[in-house]
DNA sequence: ACGCCCCTAAACAGGC
DNA sequence: GGCCTGTTTAGGGGCG
């Protein structure tokens, strides 16, 4: 790719107003450079790097900070539990004022540790100009020794800023374009992010095996959620999903009396599994219960250790349930956000996807054929990217890496629209909010958004520069780069027979023949395993997506991988669409219906002019209504539309 | 390999 | 001359 962008780079020279711009938006021109890509869009680096980083350096300093914890622990001398409180002095210095209290430390060995970790995240987030903070921290919190680890932990304290600093950025850009609608909290829950369940069983791990006492690998490993039991398995299921049900959570129950108990069912030992002890930071083997239980007793006997360790697994979860909250709060909102219903979690479930964004593809073109109207709640789960040919969203902001693609990146994807024409109207319809708001390419050929915006105009002409008002309108991401995309506009207005162009008294409008739009190609967009690959790949988002998706599900979406929220009802849902694709209907429905175009009357406008089209539409509108119906209603934004036209100019143009 | 699509970039021309 | 609108050409990638 890199290749070809640069010669690509090379030969554009865009004149434009933005040359950036025009280098973003496409793959190609801005092709490999991260430049174009961040111009715009988001500037600087691309979420999902983002997230990773984030991700990464949130679970450096973490297992850090541990590991200095521990040392600590070990190097006093055995059993000294009481140090811990002064250990964590860095931490607390970061942390926000509520959270644990110098006297709980005391009380509590380990959970300060825990809380820390998070916290010291949160608060980092909160306090990233405070590059001083650091220093007060060490003096007031102080007793403990941590002067060996002092530099260590200043650099990584500022390496934390820094990315928080990166992460703010992002999210705000995110909020920007929409897809963080999530207020303020989203800051702080995207630190918490950065550590899933399984990070932090990881960091117990590294953190037991660094320490030298046994006391230390006890305390560490433990967090039954670090379970080995099945590691292969990818963080986060294990870990939190896999005890802490969403559902229990809602609910208010701990999750983990349920695990016990299940365990305990099995016939062993909530604490002994797979030969071992499962006790935090105890890996002991154990032939058989017996002798478990006899561990159990000598070496987990009623002890401060012992009492410390429960401690720190309550405080453990206690984080999960608080971050499960936190999410679940947010997913609310997302859904709200996206015209879901907040009950529903299920159109999540892809986040899972990541790791088979293939599965997902299957999923979602059969969830939702083609251009049904899905959620863009899809969205919200970046991670289908692959249906999402039209109706997801997903990766708002993410269009930017699209650059990876080849030139074309993420533009329109091609066909799907037009195969999928209909699509168009339902996606629009449904996810006009999204696409409003999100700097998200739209999954359609510029020639079928051009059809879609005439036939939606009451009219059905419009001028050049209407047209242009409508791609800025609906969507966020033609307020960028407008050189580029109504170069290809005109381009395409010129190319196609299918539009065509009007003398009026305006001007010059330009209306579609739906006959010769027809024509271009047969429309048979069931969802084909090809067509399905083109949306994803022509979506740009593709990869995108992909990475997003991954990272989203990484940070946020970790504990919703649950499997009960994996629920197949969105899809079904969507199914009924099936096979309606019909191109033109849609796009008469979401008139009719008012959904996308307050034009109530499409008839009403005289063809003045031109009259080709006409029969084409008729068929298309009544049949699809059904199905459609009921979707476009659901969605909310009618009226913008309307108002669009006139209202907005060429404002948000540059 | 070919042809078709789609996209982007650009050069040009005409009109205001 | 600058901008907008249209037209056309060129080239690249994806896909069947």
């Amino acid at each position: 790719m890199m290749v070809e962008s640069a010669s690509e780079t090379i030969r554009t020279t865009p004149s434009n107003q933005n040359g950036v711009s025009s280098l973003s938006s496409q793959s190609d021109g801005g092709g490999g450079r991260e430049g174009g890509s961040n111009g715009d869009t988001n500037g600087e680096i691309s979420p999902v790097d983002l997230l990773h980083l984030q991700q990464q350096q949130a679970l450096q300093a973490a297992r850090q900070f541990l590991l200095q914890q521990a040392s600590g622990l070990n190097s006093p001398g055995g059993n000294e539990v009481k140090q811990s409180p002064v250990q964590v002095p860095v931490s607390m210095a970061m942390m926000s004022p509520q959270m644990i209290t110098p006297q709980q430390m005391q009380q509590i060995l380990s959970p300060p540790q825990l809380q820390a970790l998070l916290q010291q995240q949160q608060a980092l987030m909160l306090q990233q100009v405070n590059t001083h903070t650091h220093t007060h921290i060490h003096t007031k919190v102080g007793p403990r020794p941590r002067l060996q680890l002092g530099s260590k932990q200043l650099a990584f304290q500022q390496q934390l800023i820094q990315m928080q600093q990166l992460q703010q950025q992002h999210i705000l850009n995110l909020q920007r374009q929409g897809l963080v609608p999530m207020q303020p909290t989203a800051t702080m829950q995207s630190l918490q992010q950065a550590m899933c369940p399984s990070d932090l069983q990881q960091l117990w791990k590294e953190v037991s095996g660094v320490q030298s006492s046994e006391e230390a690998l006890k305390q560490a490993e433990g967090l039954d959620l670090s379970t080995n039991s099945s590691n292969s398995t990818s963080a986060f299921p294990k870990a939190a999903s896999a005890h802490i049900s969403l559902h229990s959570l809602a609910n208010g129950q701990s999750h983990t009396p349920k695990r016990d108990s299940h365990e305990e069912h099995a016939g062993s030992h909530p604490l002994y599994g797979h030969g071992e002890c499962k006790w935090p930071g105890c890996e002991a083997l154990c032939e058989d219960m017996g002798q478990f239980i006899k561990h159990l007793n000598n070496e987990h006997a009623l002890d401060d250790r012992s009492t410390a360790q429960c401690r720190v697994q309550m405080q453990v979860v206690q984080q999960l349930e608080i971050q499960l909250a936190k999410e679940s709060e947010r997913l609310q909102a997302m859904m709200a956000h996206l015209h879901m219903r907040p009950s529903e979690p299920k159109p999540f479930n892809q986040p899972l996807n990541l790791a088979s964004s293939g599965s997902l593809l299957k999923r979602d073109s059969d969830a939702y054929p083609e251009g049904l109207p899905h959620p863009p709640t899809s969205a919200a789960a970046p991670i289908t990217p692959l249906r999402q040919g039209p109706s997801v969203i997903s990766s708002s902001s993410l269009h930017s890496h699209s650059h990876s693609h080849t030139h074309g990146v993420g533009p329109i994807r091609r066909r799907n629209s037009d195969k999928y024409c209909t699509p168009i109207a339902s996606e629009l319809a449904q996810n006009c909010e999204f696409y409003k708001n999100a700097d998200v390419r739209p999954p359609f050929t510029y020639a079928s958004l051009i059809r879609h915006a005439i036939l939606e105009s009451p009219d059905r002409q419009l001028t050049l520069n209407e047209i242009y008002n409508w791609f800025t309108r609906k969507f966020a991401y033609f307020r960028r780069n407008t050189a580029t995309w109504k170069n290809a506009v005109r381009h395409n207005l010129s190319l196609h027979k299918c539009f065509v162009r009007v003398e009026n008294v305006k001007g010059a409008v330009w209306t579609v023949d739906e006959v010769e739009y027809q024509k271009r190609r047969p429309p048979k967009m069931t969802g084909s395993p090809t067509l399905v690959k083109n949306m994803i790949s022509g979506l740009g988002f593709g990869s995108l997506n992909a990475s997003y998706q991954a990272a989203l599900a990484e940070s946020s979406l970790s504990l919703l991988n649950s499997p009960s929220l994996l629920t197949p009802s969105a899809a079904s849902l969507n199914m009924l669409h099936v096979g309606h694709d019909d191109v033109s209907s849609t796009v008469e429905q979401v008139n009719s219906n008012g959904s996308c175009s307050p034009t109530l009357s499409p008839q009403q406008y005289s063809h003045q002019v031109h009259v080709k089209e006409e029969p084409t539409e008729l068929e298309e509108d009544s049949r699809p209504v059904s199905l459609l119906a009921g979707v476009t209603h659901s969605l909310p934004l009618p009226s913008d539309e309307r108002d669009l036209e006139e209202d907005l100019p060429t404002e948000e143009l540059e």
